[in-house]
DNA sequence: GGGCTATGTGAAAAAATTGTCAAACGGGGA
DNA sequence: TCCCCGTTTGACAATTTTTTCACATAGCCC
């Protein structure tokens, strides 16, 4: 998952950085309020690690204009230095989600970030697909590796898509082909063209390759 | 819900943090017209009850303040001694949003109290829409960016604030189309006129272009 | 290895989509 | 009525995507 921690603390955004990142999952960091609005406002994740005491812009009232300016409903967990009842209340009443006091786990912090990305996925459709550094989010129809960001058309979209939804499992060409064109297959075998293109973009700029060949069956995206 | 209450009358005082406190309710109260002003503006509440009669500054002179000077919006709830109309007038003249005579049922403090934050909720339900430096405000429907102010047509918006509701999802041709002419859709393309005219006046004369086409599917509002 | 088929490669053509813009249209207000 | 404004039309250009096709390479079976 994508998570952006806004966390003036070196050692704590450190402690969090190699915690969850072997993990897979991916972070931005800003150590001030400001460059935590901006990147809140201007990219999307799956949930935001919001510090109370931040440098500058504090995280309440960042909070309460991510929700009330910005109309951004990631969910928002808080982090807090004291177990105090007004910070928690004043926390969910600006629009935080979830609520975590310092010193804590990082553990407990993942199983948390978990639920809330769990909780809000449920209610909204599409969800960030991924296998190792790559990413396909179907709502924004955007695809990244290793944060670059890839450039696809159509029908690039719709293998990758299809490919990831299928994470290790061999995707035969016919149920590729029959995604991309429906009932009205192309006579000769355009698909390896695509998967060609495709393979370009995805895989070629990059060392370890995804997607691979099984002989006679199909494509199986995987990382090995 | 988080309330200011700005009352003199210790009993009366009590007698409402007694009923609305155990119902989960976060009070502040403030005996003396400036400390209520000072709280108002500082903290954040989702409705204010203001007493009339107060010692030092009165409360028709800090609501009035409140509303002109501090700009704050919050409801305010007044509460007189005396039923009388000029009161009530004049209450709603310096801008306050309801009105209890003493004495009162506590229950019907609450009552008042959550229809008036349900209403302002409510209508803070369009607020200003924003990506960058570009805003749209669905009320007045007006635009900017750059601060600069934008002239749109009645299309125009509609596509904006489309766009705007559903900022780094792609938004297909079909959604928009729906949006503007509901299920008689136009036979020809006519929306590429109007998204090129769109860009035209959101885009064109800023150096970092915001709409994005994601071909064979729609466009995409994005700051990157 | 030899023969065969499946798959990879890549340029170039064809098709589809999207951008651009001037001109025509048409309804409501002066 | 006429004019103004927003909207639509339609033609063409620019761009992007998709397909075609020829040849290279790789894997499988005997």
């Amino acid at each position: 998952m994508k998570v952006l921690v806004v966390e003036d603390n070196r050692d704590i955004a450190a402690n969090i950085a190699d915690y969850l990142e072997p993990k897979g999952h991916v972070l931005d960091f800003a150590a001030k309020g400001q460059l935590g609005l901006q990147l809140a406002t201007s990219e999307r994740y799956d949930v935001i690690v919001l510090d109370i005491m931040l440098p500058g812009l504090d995280g309440m009232t960042l909070c309460r204009r991510l929700r009330t300016e910005a109309r951004v409903d990631t969910p928002v967990l808080m982090l807090t230095a004291r177990d105090q009842l007004n910070d928690k209340l004043e926390g969910f009443q600006v629009g935080a989600d979830d609520y975590l006091v310092k010193p804590f786990s990082v553990k407990e912090l993942e199983v948390r970030l978990e639920a809330l990305v769990k909780r809000s996925q449920h209610q909204g459709a599409g969800r960030l697909l991924q296998v190792a550094d790559l990413q396909y989010d179907p709502d924004t129809m955007s695809a990244s590796r290793d944060g670059k960001s890839l450039e696809l058309n159509p029908i690039q979209r719709k293998l990758l898509e299809a490919l990831l939804l299928n994470t290790h499992r061999v995707v035969s060409r016919e149920e590729l082909e029959t995604l991309i064109w429906g009932d009205e297959l192309p006579d000769n075998d355009v698909l390896r063209t695509h998967i060609y293109h495709l393979r370009n973009i995805v895989d070629k700029p990059f060392a370890v390759k995804l997607i691979h060949t099984v002989h006679g069956a199909g494509y199986r995206l995987q990382n090995d």
